[in-house]
DNA sequence: CCTTGTCCCGACCGATCGTTCGGTTACTCT
DNA sequence: AGAGTAACCGAACGATCGGTCGGGACAAGG
């Protein structure tokens, strides 16, 4: 390779410390002086690869919504019955959400202090509303009940799914993502009651 | 009454202001400055009221959490069928996340970065626990699918009341908190799929 | 009138915040 | 060997952090 592999910092690399620090302390608890100490460089060292605290956070929450959003382009979740694609949809958020643990888990904190966080809010809402067109259109269908509204059934399954960054860890012999998608996608569709 | 309404603030007045800020900028986010500025008094007269900021999150979190474990200590909770006394505290768990909802936001915000962020988090996970010994209960006596495992279905349904936190605002023309308890009970035992 | 206590204030404290700067090391390329 | 540059560092910047201090305004009780 051209590129021989660096044992130095890239701004990627880095950005994979910070996430850690900043999920651990939250965004506004974790100051230079730790990023530095958790990255094992000094605080001004940070500054050659990144141009500072808030292109950390900007990096971090591009890299969750690009995930996020490129399940919508998937071929399952564009053609087929609505209710089948948004079962797909589910699914794959899980999947994602398990992937690219720390950055969602950071996506899904933000408070909107900066422009920055404004900015991953409105995002966020976009690919919501996404998600609750798949819903309504499923509804419409008849294949998902129709007494409870549809905006407020969004809300409690995106609730359920984004919990997710709250407890999983990708332990070695803990569950797998396929486990908990699956996990998922029952009790959405069919509810914690046992089935008759 | 003996005691005449003050016009001045009081540990409690002011408690429910600070809660606001908190909840608006995160914990961290919100200096003493902040504070004395949604409150109308000076950064040093908060001082006359409570001790510091730390103290504000504690009483803050108590609050919330004497609300739900009081939930645990009512008689449908205690007596009756596991599956009827979970249903019971699923709906009083939104009830109560509605009616304490700046204070139950904060709870369920905290990182763990102080003493009493970290005693916060304890109590969260006991009434977890408790919790999750009643769907326990309910899948032994066969009332709940037992195809998914006990502690991940307490998490998603928790984390589907949870994120009440995260939308509900008790508009005066918007949806009340018998509605939603309504719709989280319909899905958390029913699910998504329309019933044949 | 004077005392007492509540409520509040401006000024200030040491510490820490995110960031900048001048300079040093160490590796690459010619 | 010498030049160029990527990676890094210690020291310091102004700003802001949570918290302290001495005292002023004001109402109640004597």
């Amino acid at each position: 390779m051209t590129t021989a592999k660096r044992d130095t910092y890239t701004p990627e690399t880095l950005l994979s410390v910070a996430v850690q620090v900043f999920n651990d302390r939250g965004y506004d608890g974790t100051s230079m002086e730790h990023l530095s100490r958790a990255a094992g460089i000094s605080k001004s060292s940070i500054y050659h690869h990144v141009a500072g605290k808030e292109e950390l956070l900007r990096r971090a929450v591009s890299r969750a919504l690009d995930g996020l959003f490129a399940i919508l382009d998937e071929e399952h979740a564009r053609v087929g019955r609505a209710v089948e694609r948004l079962e797909y949809v589910v699914r794959r958020m899980v999947e994602v959400l398990t992937s690219e643990l720390p950055y969602v888990t950071l996506l899904l904190r933000v408070r909107g202090n900066t422009d920055t966080e404004r900015w991953a809010l409105e995002r966020r809402r976009d690919f919501d509303h996404r998600v609750a067109e798949l819903l309504k259109a499923a509804a419409a269908d008849g294949d998902v009940r129709g007494d409870v509204e549809v905006r407020l059934a969004t809300r409690l399954v995106f609730g359920m799914i984004n919990s997710l960054v709250e407890w999983y860890r990708p332990d070695a012999r803990g569950m797998g993502a396929r486990e908990v998608a699956d996990a998922v996608v029952v009790l959405v569709f069919g509810g914690l009651r046992r089935e008759s």
